[in-house]
DNA sequence: GATGAATGAGCGTTCATTCAT
DNA sequence: TATGAATGAACGCTCATTCAT
């Protein structure tokens, strides 16, 4: 009925798109218990029923929407420098990313609470987080080889450590950057 | 479990104890979007509408239910000793707490999040943390006082630390031992 | 335990009457949709199972209501006089009620839709009405008697005229003492 | 009852239609204390959770049985005639409806108690009374401009009687259309 | 009499999902 | 792809009623 711009059907990946993003939008305001099909489709503007033509479940939306949010933690430890200068970097963003966008990490913790009782989101994560930690390793080993970490931090302890207060300090994220700046300063030699 | 004094049917406090008890294990397992009024009666043994006798709503039981997991962090700082014994018991004891009931802190991570959404739950759950930092700060002036806190830490910000790291902890008990006792080891002097 | 007053049990046949009398103020303000038991006895200060050692079953305060209710209309007549003057008394009576307790009219429309589908409620109203009926056709035939009803009219069915428009009229109280006034003046000659 | 036009499975505008009819009998015969959602959808034969996609609450439900039934009342004025041909023919008409479809005017009753204590319904219903009010006192003011009027009847006040005397008489259906008959002969001159 | 505790049927509403169009 | 209609299980909550104390 309307004419069809450029032979391209309305929709399509744009649309995928669109409805990850709304539902993360949804995730963050009200959390799982809120998180409504219908209310994921009227933001994007379409039918509650449309939705299952992109997502067939819910749960296939979810995990979109956990793709989509670890996705963001991509490439945040600079490439080039010193593995002190690279882990000062990760940490840099990591808070910059709490206080610039809080929504973020609160939608990670929503996630993680919520892994617990889903198998498939619990692997979805864990794989993602094992990412994390490897490279959290991998630059704690290679600053304590330059004698620049904190005598007797082990680097695979240090990098749970280093997890652990990123997840606790995103509940809070007004005072995060306080936090991670602390932490990073018990960590590393100055 | 509880021992029938004189005969006494079931019915009064018990079952009052009972429903909050109940509650908190349904948080524990399945977190705020599986907390049914009927499974909570079930697990007690009465009908769900009876529920409603001892709180009004589901929000005046998810009240009692938060007011019954902080009350479990009353006195886990020993009376006695030095600031950085004191401390160290505290820290101990939460450790002990996350590594013998996990579920403990899961379901403060839950309160945590639903309190971002709920204001009457936000009030409460601010008013128990902020008693735990004012104890946190206290206990770490005092120790820096006594020279035994790692060099320019300031004891408010490293209250804040303990609170994050042990918030992100929780998340995963199994971790939870080894982070805290590093974090501890960088906090205090030795 | 308390000293029992002049060998009186509290409560007794006061109780009964404050029963009856606070479902009525129930029916007037909410109507049968918003008549509760709980509200009815809170009104009175008494737990909501307490009721029930007074009236058994709702119906059975429902029915005390109607007779408490109907009551309120024995000799609404002007024992002295003629029958003129004794039917303007009458109607002067109803007149100052619906104006003065538009409640009560409103509680005798909501009884009798509600006479529509409870039998035993019909044929107690319905024994009131006949009751007033009776009265009217009297005082209508005897006013035709003495030449004193305008031509042509029907005693009897100058009975059912002005039950319909009373009824009718206390549906809006703040109308109903012009139309009744304009019914007398259309049924008498003057 | 209503053919099935080519073949088109249930559905659309006949669907809420049924629905608001269906509402509308169950009003008749058990009141607003016995409209039960699940019993409406039930005479439709669907599932009582369908009825919200047709009408989001109960009370769109409500207000739409309103609208449908004081719809009914529409053009029961003749167009055509003098005043007082006119005000018979609408008399007529009422005491059909009333003798033919007693639950008509029962319905009526019930919303109008029902407006006493529901805003949006008290306006809808108000609005509409006040078109038949004007109705009935213009062709009241012509009737009396033809010296067709029984002498002393203020138009307003005569307005007034007869809104008062139809909904009375229609509480007793049996009784009505004598009722209705003698206030027309009251009223009019012959 | 009065109460606290419990019951059970029932209510309006929600929501992911299905399916014919 | 998108929609309108429908489903069915589940939910929090209500309320008259019962009964042991």
């Amino acid at each position: 009925m309307a004419t069809t711009r450029r032979g391209r059907p309305p929709g399509g990946p744009e649309r995928w798109n669109a409805l990850v993003q709304a539902a993360y939008r949804c995730l963050a305001e009200g959390g799982f218990e809120r998180l409504r099909m219908r209310d994921v489709a009227a933001q994007v503007g379409i039918d509650h029923s449309s939705i299952h033509h992109h997502f067939p479940t819910k749960q296939d939306l979810v995990i979109a929407v956990v793709d989509h949010t670890t996705r963001q933690f991509w490439s945040t430890t600079p490439p080039e420098g010193s593995a002190v200068e690279r882990l000062r970097g990760h940490l840099a963003t990591l808070r910059q990313k709490i206080v610039g966008q809080p929504e973020l990490h609160i939608v990670l913790r929503e996630l993680d609470l919520r892994a617990r009782r889903d198998p498939e989101l619990r692997e979805i994560i864990a794989g993602r987080e094992e990412g994390w930690r490897n490279s959290l390793r991998t630059l704690l080993t290679d600053a304590a080889a330059a004698g620049a970490l904190a005598p007797g931090v082990d680097p695979a302890t240090g990098a749970e450590l280093v997890i652990a207060t990123v997840k606790g300090a995103s509940l809070a994220s007004d005072r995060a950057d306080d936090v991670l700046e602390l932490l990073e300063r018990l960590l590393i030699r100055t």
